[in-house]
DNA sequence: ATGCCTTTGTGAACGCGTGCACAAAGATGG
DNA sequence: CCATCTTTGTGCACGCGTTCACAAAGGCAT
């Protein structure tokens, strides 16, 4: 999951509850694949299962858009797909413009699940003018100069960033200034925006570390285990292979005064992190 | 945000809880931009501000972990990138595999973010076999008959799936029967795992439809806001363009009986979605 | 040394989301 | 037409997460 919810906190938009919305793409998608299908019906308990949440939790959302289950029976699929696609909006056509080509945003233009539900690639817009006019895609990459009239002549109301972190705040500024109200974030930073911008943010570098603690404890418990065992199986190594020497659990310098800001932080690969601008950029060549 | 979150629901890992978890990278990245500017110590409402949170939310996370403030002056910046980067699992080196070489597989592999926190891609695998061989991001792409000896001489324990959805059930079982206790799903697909194995999902097609669902609702309330006012302002068009028929909000056919399964749902692009597998896959070729 | 001022750490209240469990509703078979 | 069986829709309780508000803690100036 990405992990965005930069979102109006508390305001249960139109009665429907932000959880339920972020699901309703998952029941929908199931529900295409049973159209697909032509499986006229479903009941909860299936759906359910080819959504992967509980049974009771999908009725209570499905409550919430109206009664649209029949009890003995269940839910009639293409009903059920109408009914979610139009809650979701997706019986409009949205105009999208992905800003920043480099490999994720190449990627993204490539990707078919933006067209797959009324979602229409409107432009796609890079700063390095050497990409101008080259296609990605299909559709012909134009300047960040055009920008604010290619908003405005298409009324895109959709923003995908894909650009670098450092030009992620300015693009945002400039999108929001032209008319766009929406905004995918794919660039590793905190966009600031005004009231009424809804932000969503999908940052690969956090799921990564968000994975890599819990696979620490695993490791962890699975070491108290076998400890607590005496080695009846075999050790199991930890999975990791390079561990830091654990320098002194409390780095006493920074402990007390205030570190000169020089690197006494025994943080792994802390130097490879340097020459990159800060934390991870996407980068803009494409691979051979 | 990634829409993430195929957790363990309600165990609190060691205490600290899951949203918690999910916050720690926001604040090591901001932490770490402010090591680089050499800054020594830093509030909890500067830390908080830069992290996009409340700086009540970020003391109490931080209180999670221990008692790392000095009242009165603030947190220790080196110390606290240490300590959230040693909470984290990031002192350890993590290799990580890239299962599906397309253009998100990719982008994936190019991107910085990757190498700059603890991980590193030990490969990259795909089952075309005319890709082995090819370097994608300096690593030579590795063919699926592989995958089982990669993971195990790499001693890898996390994954990454950039496969088309079909595919994305079958590579994840090889990849847990492999030893992979977590994995990052690009997939479009609930992807089904033994316990003890953590799954976070990545859907760009959900982040967008949720994005729509508050876009349509925007444009609902403009509407009837603009229609309260009778009109003072220029009507100010709903800015999706083209909008359906909307033929008759009750699909009367599919109501009542089940339907014959054939196309009665009037939803957008319907057709489109058709030719090419269930929901969005993702492209397997290269753009241009 | 003493008092002031800043900032942390946390107790407590609140609200949202989840899951249980069951009554109501409707289909189905006799 | 009635009985039975399936499945929905939801009232209720519980737990997690968020936020407020404040006391305790420490630096700093005098």
């Amino acid at each position: 999951m990405a992990t965005g919810r930069t979102h109006r906190p508390a305001t249960r938009s139109r009665g429907i509850p932000e959880a339920t919305v972020a699901r309703l793409p998952l029941y929908l998608r199931a529900l295409t694949a049973l159209s697909e299908r032509s499986v006229p019906t479903v009941s909860s308990e299936e759906l359910a299962a080819a959504a992967g949440v509980n049974s009771a939790k999908l009725r209570k959302d499905f409550s919430y858009l109206g009664s649209y289950g029949t009890r003995g029976v269940g839910y009639d699929v293409e009903y059920l797909v109408y009914q979610i696609s139009r809650e979701l909006g997706l019986t409009q056509d949205w105009p999208v413009v992905i800003v920043g080509i480099g490999n994720l945003g190449a990627a993204l233009a490539n990707y078919g699940g933006f067209a797959s539900r009324g979602f229409r690639v409107a432009a796609l817009i890079d700063a390095d003018p050497a990409m101008a006019g080259k296609p990605v895609a299909g559709i012909a990459v134009q300047h960040t100069d055009e920008l604010e009239s290619i908003i405005s002549d298409n009324g895109v109301s959709i923003g995908v960033i894909a650009t670098p972190a450092g030009a992620a705040q300015q693009v945002c500024e400039r999108l929001v200034a032209a008319g766009v109200t929406s905004i995918l974030n794919f660039a590793p930073t905190v966009l600031s925006v005004p009231d009424g911008v809804d932000v969503r943010k999908v940052d690969l570098s956090i799921e990564l570390q968000i994975l890599a603690f819990h696979e620490q404890r695993k490791a962890g418990e699975e070491a108290a285990q076998d400890a607590a065992q005496a080695g009846a199986t075999a050790p199991a190594p930890a999975r990791a292979s390079r561990v830091l020497p654990d320098a002194a659990a409390t780095p006493a310098t920074a402990a007390t005064g205030p570190a000169t800001g020089a690197a006494t932080a025994p943080v792994a690969s802390a130097d490879a992190r340097d020459n990159q601008g800060p934390d991870g950029d996407v980068p803009a060549v494409m691979p051979a």
